[in-house]
DNA sequence: TCAATGGCCTAGAATTTTTCTAATTCCAGT
DNA sequence: ACTGGAATTAGAAAAATTCTAGGCCATTGA
């Protein structure tokens, strides 16, 4: 990862009120890191998997708490495909998701590709924090 | 329920080559009748407490299995909110939500009151099973 | 600089949600 | 009714997620 990058994770985790701890920068580089341009969707599983294989000691447990902390601080997105089944996209723009049925994979949409014709208002007053569009694609079949 | 609904739900468990067994169609009037018309959003959770009171006697797990059962016969969809919370739906018709975050609670939206503008092609060139919207909202803060 | 303090963080344990599979039940065809 | 065999049930297991006690780490004051 790029020094440039490193430092805006401390930043960005201090802002967030989070301690830049080992656990923590270890994730967020392998979150972010090395080809930290493009779109990832991981499983707190699969990030656990890789931390392991990157010699990083961390819990299962640490996995999910840092990776809600991180969504919490905007740094992720959370999007819940199935139950059972849920990502976390090192993309918090405005953007939506085909998600691939068979494989599993999910794939981000930009939001420019598909805009809602119109918003309907919460009925009872609150406001929309978030708009959630899931595509649900069957490959073969 | 009424007759004609009982009757109405032997057949379309029967047209899903699902049996008529006793715990099916408890839990399909427990769904769908009384007040039939009005929609429900139950997790599996919700319907096991409620046949309980009932007096059927069912094990979660079998709740779990029906519901799936009658997700996969279209009598039900599903609708996964957060990790660890999914409803099911019996509203099986083209349609969208609301998710009231602090209560917990599912709200349809028509499909007429929510549209897209347009549809992007699915790269894969897989076709498009279902288009799945929830607008989040936040009630107080 | 060093120790004490207090809040934050970690990860084992517990909980919750969901699925699996052996045993049972049920139905169709005698 | 009885039997064969597939469908169904629910206890047990697995998978996913959360909780919380204990440990660690900054910060403060000496």
């Amino acid at each position: 990862m790029a020094e440039r990058k490193y430092r805006e994770l401390i930043e960005q985790l201090k802002t967030a009120g989070l301690r830049p701890t080992r656990q923590r920068l270890a994730l967020g580089r392998l979150l972010y890191g090395e080809n930290g341009d493009i779109e990832r969707h991981v499983t707190a599983e699969q990030l656990h998997a890789e931390a392991m294989s990157a010699g990083v000691r961390v819990s299962l447990a640490t996995v999910y708490n840092t990776l809600h902390q991180f969504t919490e601080a905007k740094l992720l997105r959370e999007v819940v495909v199935e139950p059972g089944r849920s990502y976390f996209d090192t993309n918090v723009d405005d953007h939506h998701h085909f998600y691939f049925e068979q494989s599993g994979r999910l794939q981000d949409i930009p939001s420019e590709e598909l805009e809602l014709k119109s918003m309907p208002e919460p009925p009872t007053g609150g406001r929309i924090r978030r708009v959630d569009v899931i595509l649900r694609v069957d490959e073969d079949g």
